[in-house]
DNA sequence: AGCACGCCGACT
DNA sequence: GTCGGCGTGCTC
């Protein structure tokens, strides 16, 4: 007997071997390999009598691990769905859907948080390995800062590079690790009291009513519920999962990484006695915990990021995705699937329904009942007959002119954000930039200050004094005068949230205010830490990045103030619009959530821009109308089917040519009449890292188009040089 | 992706 | 002379 065996590496093909006599192998178990000079783990994708190609010299596996398959027919079957919709080996579709059952590590029961090893010669260490060892330089840096409270893990992602560094550091005893009992389930310490189900409004009634029968049918079923903030969607959720567990199935509820917080945790566990937290910050251990509970069937609700999509759920009953417009379902390496997508892929699979709700659906979702693929229910008004929040626009212009100065503050604001602090009420402010200002910039000549790696203006981080590239996370010590024209006087210019923390705290210096962005969030226990603070009333005034806008509901919140309106307009990109408007209605729905009514102020120098302007009055339907419009008249989504190819490399004439060979092949294929080439030209940001970026977006008039371009593309891409890297996006999300 | 092999420049 | 850079090719 043969297998055919799928491995974890970015290699398409299976490969063949044969299986030892005495092993009794079915497809999905897990086995262990030789492959050329190593061993490698991979899954038995099936098993057959006879191979016809007997070009290779046939190995034997070594191992069979499992005695029942930890992948199941319709997990098998989506796998195989991914790769190839999403273009990816069926090897690495399986290695994202049971992370680290295909690596050859044990889970170790400890944490190791690091520190430094001698506090005394830190700084003369630091400096010494600053010419010579950079990486190592910026690792002792961040240790130093918080000495004892990241991992090796969150240090490598917070600094976007390899454990090398650490590795060496750690040899060199400059570092070294404290050894922490991790705790197996870190949700289980959320107790709750369970709380009796709310009365339904008349309206909710009525779409839980069109639910449920089909919760208990259990057909493929896609509903996409829109409501607006605090019409109280969740509980429409709630309903059809409490039906799909009284019946012995569970549910799986995807939500935003950003949305995942300590509330929302709870409700669910209000309401149900088996709740598993997935979470991307677990360690292997935590996830295989949670993950061998849902094997056994011990949850009944599973709720995660992404890629809790793929929970181990036999008895599966029921998928929701909440906020289904939000980008970060889909994921941004290979492979490149969208969540949400798959989601619609795995309840059509294994024929269940599933619930995409927003507040702002994504026009590709909106446009998909249109064409009755989705059922669409909606809900128009708030429960308990809440007001939405009064939104005000203030046009930063004009304030400017008033004030005969540029300010960050309008007069409204202060105004507002005062009464609300004299009634004892709180503020949520939200300004998506970090650091203290986002240009560098010389007041005489123009100039900027810009990554040597990346085509990026550095943001300036008042912290440490230092200008930091968002890109690649390098620092530089900040110009003192111009490297142009010698001017004296730069502009530290463009506010980030530090700045905006600065200023406010000179303007309330009596009242509490505290900064939450991933620069101040780091350490375990800090965010749950600054909520339950602000729960309780301690903190007046939340500032904050994307970290605030979702999934935080604080009744004695009546003021939120968003500082500019106008980060995401600028972005360049054709979904800018659609985010803006997104973003305000998002923002805006964490005021006003308890008896008092909210206000909602929104500062742009785009007063009159549509995306703003429907925004206001949270009119999802006119914003829709025009942005529909506007993508129909120029064929994008979801008028159109979207691939991305990007050409990253080190010289740019080799990306420049082979944006040009795939562009020539593409041309000649025989269908190229039917589809629009756009580009090749630079990317957005055309260098990161030291890599220059050039890419082709693809417009395909059908889903047949794009799937054989898709296919076409992988095939040319096989013979890109070896120095290049070439990768291709199915319906991106970013086109940066 | 790894990991080998192999071929060239710059060091003791 | 060798050490080490990375370009190329292969993995059942
Ligand atoms: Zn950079
Ligand atoms: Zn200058």
């Amino acid at each position: 007997m043969y297998a055919q065996v799928a491995l974890p590496l970015p290699l398409k093909q299976l490969f063949s071997y044969s299986i030892p006599e005495d092993c009794t192998l079915e497809t999905g178990m897990r086995v262990k390999v030789p492959f050329g000079r190593r061993t490698q783990i991979g899954v038995c994708i099936e098993t057959v009598a006879q191979i016809e190609n007997t070009k290779f010299r046939i190995k034997s596996i070594h191992e069979v691990i499992d005695t029942k398959p930890v992948i199941d027919c319709a997990m098998l079957e989506l796998a195989k769905w991914m790769s190839q919709y999403y273009r990816c080996s069926l090897g690495e579709a399986l290695e994202t859907m049971v992370p680290s059952f295909l690596q050859q590590k044990s889970y170790s029961k400890t944490i190791a948080y690091l520190q430094i090893a001698a506090h005394e010669e830190i700084e003369q260490q630091i400096e010494q390995l600053q010419t010579k060892f950079p990486l190592q330089a910026r690792v002792l840096k961040l240790v130093r800062e918080f000495d004892g409270e990241l991992t090796a893990k969150s240090i490598c992602n917070r600094l976007g590079i390899s454990r090398s560094a650490i590795k060496t550091l750690l040899k060199k005893e400059l570092l070294c690790e404290r050894f922490e009992e991790q705790n197996i389930n870190p949700f289980d310490e959320i107790e709750v009291e369970k709380v009796e189900k709310p009365q339904l409004s008349r309206e909710q009634q009525s779409i839980v009513n069109n639910l449920l029968p089909v919760m208990r049918e259990q057909r493929f079923f896609p509903a996409l519920v829109h409501g607006v903030t605090g019409s109280g969607k969740t509980e429409i959720y709630m309903r059809c999962i409490e039906e799909v567990v009284d019946n012995k199935r569970a549910a799986i509820v995807l939500v935003p990484e950003i949305a995942l917080t300590p509330q929302t945790v709870t409700r669910f566990k209000q309401r149900f006695a088996n709740v598993a937290v997935l979470h991307s910050e677990l360690t292997n251990a935590q996830r295989n915990f949670q993950w061998q509970n849902i094997l056994q069937n011990k949850a009944d609700v599973i709720i995660g990021p992404r890629s809790a999509l793929f929970a181990p759920v036999s008895n599966l009953g029921l998928i929701v995705v909440d906020e289904e417009h939000e980008p970060s379902f889909k994921q941004q390496n290979t492979p490149r699937y969208n969540a949400r997508d798959s989601a619609v892929k795995r309840a059509q699979i294994s024929d269940i329904p599933i619930i995409l709700g927003s507040a702002t659906p994504a026009l590709e979702s909106y446009y998909n009942t249109d064409t009755d693929k989705y059922n669409l229910f909606a809900l128009h008004q708030r429960v308990g007959d809440k007001k939405l929040p009064h939104v005000s626009v203030i046009d930063m212009k004009e304030e400017c002119r008033d004030h005969k100065k540029f300010v960050y503050f309008s007069r409204i604001l202060l105004n507002d954000l005062r009464a609300a602090l004299d009634k004892g009420q709180q503020a949520i402010l939200f300004l998506n930039r970090r650091g203290f200002a986002t240009s560098l910039t010389c007041p005489q000549c123009g100039y900027n200050a810009k990554c040597d790696n990346c085509n990026i203006a550095l943001t300036y981080h008042k912290k440490h004094h230092t200008a930091i590239c968002h890109y690649c996370n390098y620092d530089y010590i900040p110009p003192k005068s111009c490297p142009v024209c010698s001017c004296p006087a730069i502009l530290y210019a463009g506010a980030g949230t530090q700045k905006i923390e600065m200023m406010l705290k000179k303007i309330f210096p009596e009242n509490n205010i505290v900064r939450m962005d991933s620069d101040t969030m780091v350490g375990k226990g800090k965010y749950e830490d600054v909520l339950s603070r602000f729960g309780k009333g301690e903190i007046d005034i939340l500032l904050g990045t994307q970290m605030i806008a979702k999934g935080l509901d604080f009744p004695n919140v009546t003021l939120v103030g968003i500082i500019s309106a106008d980060t995401a307009l600028q972005v360049p990109d054709f979904r800018a619009a659609e985010r803006t408007f997104q973003l305000i209605v998002q923002v805006a729905g964490r005021s006003g959530r308890g008896e008092v009514a909210g206000k909602v102020i929104v500062q742009t120098y785009h007063p009159d821009h549509y995306a703003i302007q429907t925004a206001i009055h949270q009119d999802y339907h006119s914003f829709l109308k025009y942005e529909m419009g506007q993508r129909k008249d120029i064929g994008y989504p979801p008028f159109a089917k979207l691939l991305r190819v990007l050409i990253q490399g080190e010289k740019e004439q080799l990306v420049i040519d082979e944006s040009l060979r795939i562009s020539r092949c593409l041309r000649q294929d025989k269908y190229a009449k039917n589809i629009q080439i756009l580009g090749p030209a630079p990317a957005p940001i055309d260098r990161i890292k030291n890599r220059y970026r050039h890419h082709l977006i693809i417009k395909c008039q059908s889903v047949q188009l794009s799937m054989h371009f898709s296919v076409f593309l992988d095939r040319i891409m096989e013979d890109s040089h070896k120095s290049l890297r070439v990768s291709l996006d199915v319906d991106p999300i970013s086109l940066v």
